[in-house]
DNA sequence: TAGATTGTTAATCGATTAACAATC
DNA sequence: TAGATTGTTAATCGATTAACAATC
């Protein structure tokens, strides 16, 4: 819901979907979240899982898993259910993230610190590859094996490793005058983990992440 | 798409609502997300915002916005939009979350401390009320104007602060145990920032925190 | 085989959008 | 008044679900 995204164009159930087409967002998100509980999944070590077992976990129907799915091919096997790892790597291959991406993150305070050094990023392809900060006591000091950079340096950056992700760990105030300067440096999707309302032209995607609208919502179901 | 819900019964395009009647899933994320953005654009001195502006903002066709709004009370004037102040209350009472509610957050590293000391729950009024550690070198100690406190105090501030509320900012590893102890402690919404797949009963809310996942539905529509 | 689970159909329901009269 | 924006209608499209044959 807080994307600028074009809109798919394929009709519904007409089976395989054609490699050229661009997804609808709502099949986009709901791949993205069954790759995320495969991920899981994966990391404890199961092998194989049904459609039940996904739709426990994402809270989407086993019937809307098994369709999405079958737009696609045939990946399951009757009576036994999806091999795990194959369907890790079968619904990367239809969002087009297979490969590996850098970030870059700003900020180096608690936040970006404990950003920098989880693993949520990378077991998904994405490598943070610098961290930027601007205050000069933190400039020059090591977060896990990267060094702390100032926001001087974000261009040579961004043109150095071809930085398409920028995470923003930052205060509020601070961050509309940096979604300018990334901006200006081509970054095409901003992160953002603060709660300012960011403009940005329309060609670059801002996310921001909101837990407490999350809570809010999980809460209204709970109170009614 | 990651809460065990009820689905909502009203019908659309019956004009009011209903007072008695739950909000479908959807009609629930978006109201959400307008507070969201009426917050902060509130904090930055704005007094009326029409549907466009929201909708540029939300990423949500202005025309469903308007309708999501007609549904509950003409709230806006036309040729003027929508004031922010009032529509922020009136959303809050549609929401039932009008009042303050107690959190309680796990885990006093970072990624703990980042949330402690942030304002982005507080401004939708959850209050963290106790931080939690295992850690016995943590305990003790103070972030903000609140001390840390040992996991084995979870019953009694559960019970005496009327806690429905667990943000988990714990490793993975210890999430699945917490998550256990916190149902026994009567939680019935646990958000989990860490990647564990936690089970719970079915009475109990798990939303997991996923950027990574976020990240790839991004840049899903910014490859293609 | 018997049990389990996928792949698929068909029907329904809610979301989305353009368009525009009402009105501030 | 003239311009802007809401509130609402009507039409379309996609999501959701139950049900079940196919098949591992």
């Amino acid at each position: 819901m807080s994307y600028t995204v074009g809109r798919g164009t394929e009709s519904a159930g007409t089976g395989l979907e054609k490699p050229g087409e661009k997804l609808s967002l709502g099949v986009a998100a709901r791949l993205s979240r069954y790759l995320q509980v495969l991920t899981q999944a994966r990391k404890i070590g199961k092998e194989t899982i049904s459609s039940q077992e996904l739709a426990d976990y994402t809270h989407v129907n086993s019937t809307q898993i098994r369709r999405d799915l079958s737009g696609f091919g045939k990946f399951g096997k009757r009576g036994v259910g999806y091999n795990v790892d194959s369907l890790v790597s079968q619904i990367r291959k239809i969002l087009r993230t297979a490969g590996q991406h850098n970030i870059a993150l700003f900020g180096a305070g608690h936040l970006g610190t404990a950003i920098a050094t989880s693993d949520i990023f990378a077991d998904h392809g994405f490598r943070v590859v610098a961290v930027f900060d601007v205050d000069r006591d933190r400039v020059g000091t090591r977060i896990g094996t990267l060094e702390v950079r100032h926001n001087s340096e974000l261009q040579i950056v961004v043109d150095e490793q071809e930085i398409v992700v920028a995470v923003l760990a930052v205060p509020s105030a601070a961050a509309q005058t940096l979604a300018d300067e990334l901006v200006t440096a081509g970054v095409k999707i901003i992160f953002n983990y603060s709660d300012a309302l960011l403009q940005v032209p329309p060609e670059v995607t801002v996310h921001t992440s909101s837990p407490a609208v999350d809570l809010l919502y999980a809460l209204y179901f709970y109170l009614t």
